[in-house]
DNA sequence: TGCAAAATCACCCGAAAGTGTGACGACAAC
DNA sequence: GTTGTCGTCACACTTTCGGGTGATTTTGCA
């Protein structure tokens, strides 16, 4: 399915208000630093310091504002999502019998679907990685999966996992 | 339901690089504008316009830095909200564009949830296993997620795929 | 008590997945 | 006409998976 994103415009101009807004904010601070005659403060060739000074502000200033401009979008991004209102699940265990999967095997294809690695999986369990290894293995050759994609896919389909 | 994003170290390790390639790519700047003395091709009060012209160059890079530096930190919090499991999937676009996700990768998403290797999809997508990599890879990314099963069970809770 | 199933672990090896970098063409936006 | 994004691809490299084999311990039950 092709998914045609279109730019927020509404966004972007706002960003570039913002930007405008933070170029005048930028002139003000010279303007300041000039009129207190800030530079007269340090030595000689004080060119270099005020200018790495400068810099440093500005990009200051420049993460900080990227962050907020940023930090807009995510504001929305508290949303509901909608779940399909279902109690708490129950594997299927006819299924599970009929494979002749046992209850570690279940687990670990729990955990395998939430997307932990075989490591995580072990460190999760207090068992080492090679018997999560080999609970995968068996389990993949009840499912008749390849991968561990796969037995999640073929997994969620037998009702096995919620 | 809460999805608490670990960080990715694969984009934090890159967020550093990138800070220290901004750092140096500045000190260069700066050693450029000495070296050449460009202060003393403007006029007497070239003060000024070299802070600006610092100011405002930092304050780019700083801007973009920030961006490119956030873009893929929105954490996904979800709120779980009770629904009718509603009929014919249709992926969440406001999330795909908060995420920055392309229609390819969205494509892939899809494809990696149904349990195919990645060698499946580039022979169904009519393309090479090497492009199928980086599309996953530039996803998972985007998800916060280090492995494909991670990435289906964000992409799932986030409405991305069915 | 003894047996069978389940669970545990180790080791090797090849395959798949994922990272990092760089590159190129197309195409839209500014 | 430069800039940015997207899709494409390569290649070297590291990590993770998965298969195969064999072994030991635990446990449920006949």
């Amino acid at each position: 399915m092709t998914l045609t994103r279109e730019s927020a415009p509404s966004s972007r101009r706002r960003a570039v208000r913002d930007i405008v807004l933070y170029g005048l904010c930028g002139g003000v601070l010279i303007a300041v630093l000039k009129l207190t005659e800030y530079r007269f403060l340090v030595v000689e060739h004080s060119v270099e310091i005020y200018g790495a000074l400068v810099a440093a502000l500005f990009a200051g200033l420049g993460i900080w504002l990227g962050q907020t401009l940023t930090r807009k979008k995510p504001a929305v991004i508290l949303k509901e999502v909608p779940t399909p209102a279902a109690g708490p699940f129950a594997a299927d265990e006819t299924r599970v019998s009929q494979l002749g999967i046992t209850p570690r095997e279940l687990e670990i294809l729990g955990l395998i679907a939430s997307g932990l690695s075989n490591r995580e999986i072990a460190d999760r369990l207090f068992v080492s990685e090679n018997t999560v290894k080999t609970h995968s293995s068996r389990l993949f050759d009840k499912l008749g999966a390849k991968r561990r994609t796969q037995a999640v896919q073929i997994g969620k389909t037998a009702r096995l996992i919620p």
